[in-house]
DNA sequence: TTTGAAATTAGGAATTACTCCTATATATTA
DNA sequence: TAATATATAGGAGTAATTCCTAATTTCAAA
């Protein structure tokens, strides 16, 4: 996929970070990922371009990406982060079997109600259900 | 509080674990907890009774206890490993400023729909709804 | 009860996933 | 183009977890 490039120099832009041509690669390789991908796996496929990119780069990188809310870090069970670049509404199912996650949308979960006791003592910012169990590929494997 | 030990051991006797010592202290350091802790927040307080328990033992009975289903691993975002003994569903705030995680019941989410594509391809085990934002302790911080 | 096999533990080493440090290189603005 | 503020690479350091192994403990059967 085709990413934006003037779109995602606006952002930049915005946040006065200067665009570098890590910054982009990161980006390009986390977009066209089907399986919110951890650091180390972007970074392997960023060396094949850039060989003498640093693995320290590709964290921080994602790390900015994340706080100015460019990317999403996937929640999990405390291995490695995961990074998602869906910015559109979305939920999770995840395989416990392969770990692996996978996106769906909601019409019905995305207007989900905040309880009122927890609008009034918190400001909310973020809302999504995490499915669990077993995925198509993994049943298929025991039968 | 008090757990409950008789129950606590036919758990470990219908998943043909031993009971030692060592397990019933760390189950019973993590129902007392409020704060969904960590490894090793459960050893240096366990470290107090127990002087020679090791982080791995720790480490190791809490990951065995999530694999029979008796805790469950926190989803948070890559940090460690965070416990959670509640098993009555229930789901959870988090607060992007300190990390705190509140558990919150909701009959609305509790009876939420999976969708249909997804039950069909999938098995589903578990389901969670996850908000995240800023709680009031942090807000009144920052005024 | 004692005994013996199998499971579990402590302690340290090894590994994994970051995160920090600093000299060099690069992007931007004047 | 030059100045300067950022960002990067590479290596060191740290945190979290897992692995290894000898010693210990649990528990079931005698």
């Amino acid at each position: 996929m085709e990413i934006d490039l003037k779109y995602l120099e606006e952002v930049f832009h915005k946040h006065n970070l200067k665009i570098t041509p890590q910054r982009i690669a990161i980006y390009k390789e986390l977009v066209n990922s089907k399986e919110h991908p951890s650091a180390m796996i972007i970074y392997e496929r960023i060396k094949k371009i850039y060989p003498n990119v640093s693995l320290d780069t590709v964290n921080r990188t994602l790390l900015t990406f994340s706080e100015i809310g460019l990317v999403r870090i996937v929640e999990g069970r405390g291995d490695p982060k995961r990074f998602d670049p869906n910015l559109r509404q979305h939920h999770h199912f995840r395989c416990i079997k392969c770990g692996e996650i996978y996106d769906f949308y909601s019409e019905e979960y995305d207007s989900l109600d905040i309880p009122s006791e927890l609008k009034k003592k918190f400001i909310i910012t973020s809302k999504r259900v995490n499915l669990e169990g077993i995925c198509d590929r993994c049943r298929a494997k025991r039968g």
